[in-house]
RNA sequence: AGCGGGAUGGGAUAGUCAGGAGAUUCCGUGGGGCUCAUAACCCUGAGACCGGUGGUUCAAAUCCACCUCCCGCUACCA
C-alpha cells in the first residue's frame, strides 16, 4: 500500500504540491519495477471548517464547492503522470460507511467518552464557531489574535474561552460561549504502544523523531467532533460532525476498497499477473505493507493519530512514513494568497512535460529536504541533465546504431557493461529499500552518464572502418544501457521511458517489465529515434521569469488597492514568507563616519520614503524594545514593528506624525510581521518626521 | 522555551543511521580533445581545513558534549 496526503479541496494546486504525489508515485512505480504488488491511492479531503466558510462566502453549497475542486485535481495528476490506482474523496459512500464503521468501532472498544467543552458560538446565526473562526483579543499581550493562537502578538496557543472580545470573523457578530458536549478518543492510552511503534517506524528521519516530544511527553485525548454541519455524522448522534482529521485518513482504506472493487484492479498489479483482484482486507488487516507519503506539516497526524486509530480498529499499523520538505519559489514560500505561485496549469500551458518537473522535483534535494523551484533552476537541470547526458546519449547511440545496423548489432554484451547494469540495478534496489527516493530520480541520468563516457572513450565512429567488430560490440552495448536508462527511468520519468520503449522497438510496456529487463536483449531492428528532450533557451527562461514576476506584481498592486480587505485569510499558512531582514540597526554611541561610496538619484529612488501617522501602538510581550505600530500611509494602514519600546511613552505615540520606509522587504520580529520601517535617529530613537502639514502617504525626497 | 530539520569549494546538492582510499554530482570557471550527438559530449586544472570549540578513536564531514546561526513544529486549521 502506498498512499499520498489527501490535497484539502479548497483551492488549486501549484507545483510546490505536487512534489508529494510525484514521490509516491515514484515509490510506487519503483515497487512495482521490484515485482511488488502495489495499490496506490489517494482522494480530496471534502470536510472542515475552511471548506465550510469559503463555500459560504461564494454562496454555493459545501459540496459544490469542494467536488469542484475534486474534479479539478483528479484532472491534474494524471497530467503529471501521477497514476493513482484509485483517487476518491472523503464523501463518497465507501467513506462515509468505513468512517462510521471505524467510530462505532473505537467506540465499543471503549476508547470513546463524552465531555462537555465551552465552545464559541455566533448567537445571531446559531452557529458554532470553531477556533479560528472566532478572533479578539489576545489576553497575555493585549494583540488582536485569533480563536487558538495570538498569531500576531506572542505567539501562545489559545484555549477556547480564553480569547477576550471574541468576535466571529465570518459575521463580525460578537460571539459568546456555550457549554456542548463532544467526543474525545482516549489517545492516552496508546501513549506506550506509540512509545514503542515510533521505534519501528521507516521512512524518512522527520516523520520518526519530530513526534517524539508528544509521545515521549503526554498525550491529550483527541476531540473528534465539531460543531459543524459539514462533515460525517457520529454514527447514532447525527447532530454531531466528526472532526475531518478523523475521517480523511481513513480515504486511505476507502480508496483501496473503490479500488478492490473496480474492474482494474485485477490487471494492473504489477507484473505477477495473476489476474486476481486486490483484497483490500488482506492488505490492511493482515500482510499489507503500508507506507504513507505526506507533506512534513502533517506529520503528527500520520505518526500518531491515526496509528492509535489503526491499533484501536485492529488494523495494520503503517510501516514507513515520508514526510516530504516543502517546495519554496526562488528561495521564498509559495504564497497563494499573493499569486506568488507556479501553479500546475502554468507549468503545462507552458507545454513542458510532466517528466522534466517529475524529474526536477524527485532528484533536486533528499526528498525530506526543503527545495527551490525557479525557472532558471528548472532551465539549467533539465538542459544539463536531461538534454545533456540522458537525451544526448540516447540519441547518439541509437541513431548511430539505426544507421550503421539498423538496430542492434549482432554482438555479446560486454562483461563491463553488463557488470555496470547490473550494478545500476543493484543500487535502485537499495534506494527502494531506503526509501531514498532522490535516488531511484537519479538512477537513469548516472547511468547515461556512465554511457557518454563510454561511447566517447571507444569512439565506435573511428572504428566502424578500422575495427568493424569492435565497433559493432560498442555500440551493442551502448543500446543494452539505453533500455537500462529506459527502464530505471520509468518510476521517474514516465512519459520519456514510454517513448524511449518505443524507439527501441519493444512492445508492450514499460511499466509492466521488471528491473532485471534492463539486461535482456533489445530488439534487432528499430527506426530512427527522435529526441527525447528539448533545450530550454535562456530567452525563454527570461521570458517565464517577467511573467511570473508580472503577476506577482499584479496581485500586489490589487492587494494595495483593496483597502477592505480585512477579511482574514482562513487558509493563510502560506503566506508567512519570513524574509530575515534587519531589526533596526542600533547606532554605536559616537558618530559613525560618513559613508564613503556615493549614491546616485536613481538608487535613492529605490527606496519607497512616506509619510504616515501612528494610529495605534502596542508593546510586544517578551520584548524588551519591540513595539508594533499600525500606521496609516494614505492609501493603507501598515502594520510595522519598531525597536522604540523603551525609549518612548508608547501610549503617546498614537497621532505622530512618521516617516516610513514603505518598500522595505517584510519581516517577521517576534512572530510579528513587520511591513515597513519606521526611520528614527540615533539610540535615542528620535522619531523623523515632517514639520509642515504633509498628509500620510505623501512620498518623501 | 522545548522539540525536529539544516549549516559541506562562488551557487546548488550528496555522503552522516552501519567512522577509514584523492569528499559526490550539477552550474560557473582555466586548459585540452572529439565531431556519432540537441554549440550537445569527453578529458584535465583551480577552488571546501565539511558552522564553531572541545572530546572519543590508530583514524571523525560521520560518534559524544557544549555553542552560534537559519528553517519548521508545538494538538479542538487543513
Amino acid at each position: 500500500m502506498v498512499t499520498c496526503g489527501l490535497p484539502y479541496a479548497n483551492g488549486d494546486l501549484h507545483v510546490g504540491h505536487l512534489r508529494t504525489y510525484i514521490g509516491g508515485d515514484t515509490f510506487a512505480r519503483a515497487l512495482r519495477k521490484l515485482g511488488q504488488s502495489v495499490a496506490f491511492v489517494s482522494g480530496s479531503d471534502m470536510h472542515g471548517t475552511p471548506i465550510a466558510v469559503n463555500a459560504w462566502r461564494e454562496g454555493v453549497s459545501p459540496e459544490e464547492f469542494a467536488l469542484r475542486h475534486h474534479e479539478r485535481y483528479q484532472e491534474t495528476f494524471p497530467r503529471f503522470d501521477v497514476a493513482f490506482d484509485n483517487y476518491g474523496h472523503t464523501r463518497t459512500e465507501t467513506n462515509v460507511e468505513l468512517t462510521q464503521e471505524f467510530v462505532r468501532t473505537l467506540d465499543e472498544e471503549g476508547y470513546v467518552y463524552d465531555e462537555a467543552i465551552e465552545v464559541a458560538w455566533d448567537p445571531e446565526e446559531g452557529q458554532a464557531l470553531p477556533d479560528r473562526y472566532v478572533e479578539g483579543t489576545c489576553p497575555y499581550c493585549g494583540a488582536h489574535a485569533r480563536g487558538d493562537e495570538c498569531d500576531e502578538g506572542c505567539g501562545r496557543h489559545l484555549e477556547p474561552g480564553e480569547i477576550e472580545a471574541p468576535t466571529s470573523v465570518i459575521t463580525g457578530n460578537p460571539a459568546e460561549y456555550r457549554t456542548r458536549n463532544h467526543k474525545f478518543f482516549r489517545l492516552s492510552e496508546f501513549q506506550e504502544y506509540l512509545g514503542e511503534f515510533i521505534d519501528r517506524l521507516e521512512g524518512t528521519d522527520n516523520a520518526r523523531n519530530q513526534p517524539r516530544e508528544w509521545i515521549e511527553g503526554e498525550l491529550k485525548d483527541w476531540c473528534i467532533t465539531r460543531d459543524l454541519d459539514w462533515g460525517i455524522s457520529y454514527p447514532g448522534e447525527e447532530e454531531l460532525i466528526l472532526y475531518v482529521w478523523v475521517d480523511a485518513p481513513i480515504e486511505y482504506v476507502a480508496s483501496t476498497k473503490e479500488y478492490a472493487e473496480s474492474a482494474d484492479s485485477a490487471d494492473s498489479t504489477g507484473a505477477d499477473a495473476d489476474a486476481e483482484p486486490f483484497d483490500w482486507e488482506r492488505a490492511w488487516q493482515a500482510e499489507g505493507e503500508l507506507v504513507h507519503v505526506i507533506g512534513r506539516d502533517i506529520i503528527q497526524h500520520h505518526a500518531v493519530f491515526w496509528p492509535a486509530m489503526l491499533r484501536g480498529v485492529g488494523y495494520n499499523e503503517p510501516r514507513a512514513v515520508l514526510a516530504s520538505g516543502f517546495v519554496n519559489l526562488d528561495g521564498r514560500a509559495f504564497s497563494t494568497s499573493r499569486n506568488r505561485a507556479v501553479w500546475t496549469d502554468d507549468y503545462l500551458e507552458e507545454g513542458f512535460d510532466a517528466d522534466l518537473y517529475r524529474y526536477y522535483v524527485i532528484s533536486g534535494a533528499g526528498f525530506q529536504q526543503d527545495t527551490d523551484f525557479s525557472w532558471d533552476r528548472f532551465a539549467e537541470r533539465v538542459n544539463s541533465e536531461l538534454v545533456g547526458t540522458l537525451g544526448n546519449f540516447v540519441y547518439r547511440s541509437l541513431l548511430f546504431a539505426h544507421r550503421t545496423y539498423e538496430g542492434t548489432p549482432e554482438a555479446e554484451l560486454s562483461a563491463d557493461v553488463r557488470e555496470r547494469i547490473e550494478r545500476a540495478i543493484e543500487e535502485f534496489e537499495e534506494s527502494v529499500n531506503d526509501y531514498s527516493v532522490r535516488a531511484i530520480g537519479r538512477a537513469p541520468v548516472e547511468l547515461a552518464g556512465f554511457g557518454n563516457e563510454y561511447i566517447q572513450q571507444a569512439e565506435p565512429w573511428k572504428l566502424v572502418d578500422e575495427e568493424p567488430e569492435r565497433a559493432a560490440q560498442v555500440i551493442r552495448d551502448c543500446v543494452q544501457l539505453v533500455k537500462a536508462v529506459c527502464v530505471l527511468g520509468a518510476p521517474v520519468m514516465p512519459g520519456m521511458a514510454e517513448t524511449l520503449w518505443t524507439q527501441l522497438g519493444e512492445s508492450g510496456s514499460v511499466h509492466d517489465v521488471p528491473l532485471d529487463a534492463a539486461l535482456d536483449a533489445p530488439p534487432e531492428t528499430f527506426d530512427a529515434p527522435t529526441e527525447l528532450f528539448e533545450r530550454i533557451e535562456d530567452d525563454r527562461v527570461t521570458e517565464l521569469n517577467e511573467q511570473l514576476q508580472a503577476r506577482i506584481e499584479e496581485a500586489a498592486a490589487e492587494e494595495e488597492t483593496d483597502t477592505t480587505g480585512a477579511g482574514s485569510d482562513p487558509e493563510s499558512t502560506e503566506s508567512g514568507d519570513g524574509e530575515p531582514a534587519e531589526a533596526e540597526a542600533v547606532a554605536d554611541p559616537g558618530l559613525e563616519p560618513i559613508a564613503s561610496d556615493r549614491i546616485g538619484f536613481e538608487e535613492f529612488q529605490d527606496l519607497d520614503l512616506r509619510v504616515g501617522r501612528v494610529e495605534r501602538a502596542q508593546g510586544i510581550e517578551g520584548s524588551d524594545e519591540l513595539v508594533r505600530l499600525e500606521v496609516d500611509i494614505g492609501v493603507e494602514t501598515r502594520q510595522i514593528v519598531a525597536g522604540i519600546k523603551q525609549l518612548h511613552d508608547v501610549d503617546s505615540l498614537p497621532g505622530s506624525k512618521v516617516v516610513i520606509v514603505a518598500n522595505m522587504e517584510r519581516a517577521e520580529l517576534f512572530g510579528v510581521e513587520s511591513n515597513g520601517m519606521v526611520l528614527a535617529a540615533g539610540e535615542e530613537a528620535d522619531l523623523l518626521t515632517t514639520h509642515g502639514n504633509a498628509l500620510p502617504g505623501t512620498t518623501v525626497r
